[in-house]
DNA sequence: CGGAAGATTGAGCGTAGTCAAACCGAGTGG
DNA sequence: CCACTCGGTTTGACTACGCTCAATCTTCCG
């Protein structure tokens, strides 16, 4: 991607979908159709968006030549994997409270990276799509926003964010991994 | 892995578990390390087993030889991805009942493609493991075992298990992916 | 036989889900 | 310019599923 946000989600046959990741600018889509030449998953832009398709032929034949580029995308497929397992940990193991909190800081880390403010960002995604992502439903991602709200973690206006104490986020949440 | 049963897994500072996966013969172990040089999660055999080590700098040079190596290997990580993203779907939005018939059909399944009985088999796992994998307590899983079994869909005793009515568990529970 | 670890079952409770109503902001048309 | 619609969000009341705590049972092993 080169820029704009997406969402990658998949869909059982009686409709429930789960979003399975949130794209932004540097990272990569479509990691999962190369096992089975087909992808399990489908991705949708959040907002206007640039992105550049590799074809996989073109990638295998170059990797045939690269050492360098061998390890980086093996190093790309490694991270996700290590992503999707932090995510099982917050499906897993955590509460309302801790998933919204991880999600925050996770997307804050995120926009810092790219040059952004760490502690005032736009939310490209509705309530429903944090819900699917964190497991949970509209209201209670809601609910959450505003308990932290009146906790004075953050300020919350719709999808414009302000994080007003990461000590308290990070501390109050033991969120970290061993 | 050349035989055996292992469990992956990852903890949290204040010690909550997540269960990643149960790895069977013929899979492998440990795909989460290329990327930051170091494991993010670790792996425990659940009895005797056996596993053939492949030095990482080892394969990436092989792989600069063979395409065919390349192919094999992406395709894997690919399918670790693929099959997490499965798990994400059942810790997102499915419900007790769902996510067991889910797990007993997945292990299943993996039985047979090993030569063994795909209706009767012998968990490896305790009930513990299981409802750390499935995002649930071990009580909840022993309870939805014993609703099983009542609607006869399973024979349970203790870690010895037999399928029943596959077709009921499959219908009953929308779980196939669109 | 006794102890320990794992599994089952029960009772009561709490978190998040469900259903529903109200609200907000943006866009559209009379 | 105001009324209206519409999608998304917030909030409330009630409910239910799965969690917690606890007791009992089973199996295995010293």
């Amino acid at each position: 991607m080169r820029s704009g946000t997406f969402k990658s989600h998949l869909r059982l046959r009686d409709g429930r979908e789960q979003v399975t990741g949130f794209q932004m600018a540097g990272e990569l889509l479509g990691l999962d159709g190369l096992s089975a030449g087909e992808h399990a998953s489908s991705a949708v832009a959040l907002e206007d968006a640039e992105i550049s398709a590799i074809p996989y032929t073109y990638l295998s034949e170059l990797a045939g030549t690269s050492t360098r580029l061998r390890d980086v995308i093996s190093r790309l497929m490694s991270s996700e994997i290590v992503r999707e397992h932090g995510l099982m940990m917050l499906l897993g193991t955590m509460n309302a409270e801790e998933r919204l909190a991880s999600f925050l800081l996770n997307l804050s880390q995120r926009m810092e990276a790219r040059g952004y403010s760490a502690s005032e960002f736009h939310l490209r995604m509705s309530r429903a799509e944090i819900g699917s992502y964190l497991g949970m439903r509209l209201e209670t991602v809601s609910r959450t926003f505003s308990a932290f709200a009146q906790q004075r973690l953050v300020e919350v206006h719709k999808k414009h964010v302000r994080i007003l104490d990461f000590e308290g986020m990070t501390r109050q949440f033991e969120l970290l991994l061993q």
